[in-house]
DNA sequence: TTGACAAGCGGACAACTGTCCAGTATTATT
DNA sequence: AATAATACTGGACAGTTGTCCGCTTGTCAA
């Protein structure tokens, strides 16, 4: 057989893999499923995305890369730093709002027990987390709140917004996603800065 | 064969899953394994349990009746309702330290697509929820704190604190169990109380 | 006591994830 | 150009979850 190039495998499966998603959603296609349809074996396809995550981590890079200029431009604006954090919580819902199949495929794909990444080390994750915590460690130095552990806050509001709570809050709970955010300001942002 | 009563094969596959759990882990294994050991059919596994969800959830019944006593005693104390709230939560925190495979197992099983019933609403998470949220409630009549949407609270302070973003605050990042609570204290809880 | 009917059993099965390896295509060597 | 070394492929396979169904066992009416 016709040897393909590494490029043209993985594209051939990203491809394949939008459009079967998009046709059936991506929770209800198996790796296997995109492997015969992208017409190759159940090997290459598990050599090229270690698993269903993975792939969707790739499908997700460019989405991922406009969210994180998007919360790059915010933090260059001349606003408060609670403004800042409250547009790129609204950023972050919307993201979540937008994707959350995918989300939640690549959070349920990288389990804490296998050494394969987990979704905490992934570059999105990560670069989120630091944005945050940076936001907070501001705060803190300009004296706009008390001092508190950001590193631990980042994680924390990053998981009380995670992929499952969120659709239950949306679909059982029937909050908007302006509900959401509007909740979360209430909650966890107002009361830490002192008026 | 002989056939056995309803309550005598329930008892053997607890048994025997506390038996397997004990030696190997919970999460390293199966159902089919769990059933050929307890020497009955698969069928007969999944019709008593759906899912290792919920076989996990019959075998931690016990412990949750006792966390929600726990739980129940604190509320009665009297004391302020941050002091009830801080001590609800070392109570949950120390909970998720001892159990964690299995509630992880319990909320993976669990999931929101398929219409088995979800975490959410499953008797232990409902009740926690509610307790925090009634607190929330009374912090706000009686002037404690300034209004919230409770509901919502309730449920992204306990997200804020899952399995998955547990294990990986313990095992990566080198919290203790201790650090956890005084962090989620700072970040959470008081900054909600006006001083 | 017996026959029919309901309830319950357990293994076969289908679908999925992830691994492995015999064989084929490609590249390097002489 | 011939051959050896290497890289890559795809399907077979093992181990999972969860469903289904033929057969067995117990029950109840006559």
């Amino acid at each position: 057989m016709q040897r393909r190039s590494k490029d043209t495998i993985s594209l051939a499966i990203l491809q394949t893999t939008e459009a079967l998603a998009e046709k059936y959603g991506i929770e209800k296609i198996s790796m296997h499923q995109i492997a015969q349809t992208a017409g190759i074996g159940q090997g290459t396809m598990y050599r090229r995305f270690v698993n269903k995550g993975a792939l969707c981590m790739e499908l997700m890079h460019e989405k991922f890369h406009l969210l994180s200029e998007h919360v790059a431009q915010i933090v260059k604006q001349p606003n408060t730093v609670e403004e800042k954090l409250i547009a790129i919580l609204e950023e972050h819902v919307h993201f979540l709002e937008c994707h959350v199949s995918f989300i939640e495929t690549i959070h349920d794909a990288a389990t804490c027990e296998g050494k394969k990444q987990t979704f905490y080390e992934s570059q999105p994750y990560q670069l989120l987390h630091q944005i945050i915590r940076r936001l907070l460690e501001e705060a803190i130095t300009t004296k706009k709140i008390k001092p508190i552990q950001t590193d631990f806050t980042a994680h924390t509001w990053i998981a009380s917004i995670n992929p499952k709570i969120y659709l239950y809050l949306r679909k059982e709970k029937r909050y908007s996603e302006q509900d959401v955010v509007a909740y979360f300001i209430q909650s966890f942002i107002n009361p830490l800065f002192i008026k």
